[in-house]
DNA sequence: AAGCATGCGCTACAAATGTAGCACGCTACA
DNA sequence: TGTAGCGTGCTACATTTGTAGCGCATGCTT
């Protein structure tokens, strides 16, 4: 689970799914706070041997990426957020997510919409 | 921002979000693993000095309570994971949310539906 | 009143985290 | 071919976290 790491290790794994597979060098420019490469890399170091990112060869250095699937991932972090502060219901973080409308084009709504048909569909 | 927090504190935290105010021993039951009084206790005093958590006087004796309101942290806690795995598309986010269909009843999708239509009217 | 159980805060300490410095190897290009 | 520059890993170290133990109150029970 994401949250039992350490906030600095979070924060950078955080990075990696916003970015996908990045360099040391990226990280540090996406990092709020300027960072020594060595720190950088001391973190995912750690993160590796937990087995939150793994790295790869590329022409560029090394890239790093997290190791478990976005896919994953993200059900993990909704889950969580759901049970945590929406005491288990999933309408209510939607509707929340509604009510941060700013970020919710008309064609948006649209699609949500249509996955809700969906969705009924997939019943008895 | 409550990723800024070390695993244990945040678990703690959230225990409070998830059941509202309690006493340590409740936080103690809540707990995956058993911990001391005293090893609690010394979490939330670092908590309180933080400003994440407040503690007030009961005829159980203390209480402690998340100091963010639920409002506030709720909005946070979205729109980090919007950010981080959505791509800052809470609409993307709320399909994920509409994809753990087995937390989500017929009722509550006609819920749902009413709050796009209302989100709608919002516009010009 | 003596004894026991609770809940509390302090202090101490082990472990984990966060960070920087150093030395190495591989470019590249003057 | 020397030397400047990058990316790398190692190691060391300060700080922060995570935890338990101790001693002090308070309140109950007999």
């Amino acid at each position: 689970m994401l949250s039992s790491l350490p906030p600095r290790e979070r924060e950078i794994v955080d990075i990696l799914y916003e970015r996908g597979a990045s360099t040391v060098t990226e990280i540090g420019e996406a990092l709020a706070d300027e960072l020594s490469g060595s720190a950088i890399r001391a973190m995912l170091k750690r993160l590796e041997t937990k087995g939150f990112v793994a790295r790869e060869q590329s022409d560029r250095g090394f890239v790093y990426a997290p190791s478990v699937s976005d896919k994953t991932a993200r059900k993990s972090a909704l889950s969580q957020v759901v049970r945590v502060f929406f005491n288990g219901s999933a309408t209510s973080a939607a509707a929340a997510l509604l009510g941060m409308q700013d970020e919710m084009s008309n064609s948006e709504l649209d699609e949500l919409e249509q996955m809700i048909a969906k969705a009924r569909e997939g019943r008895a």
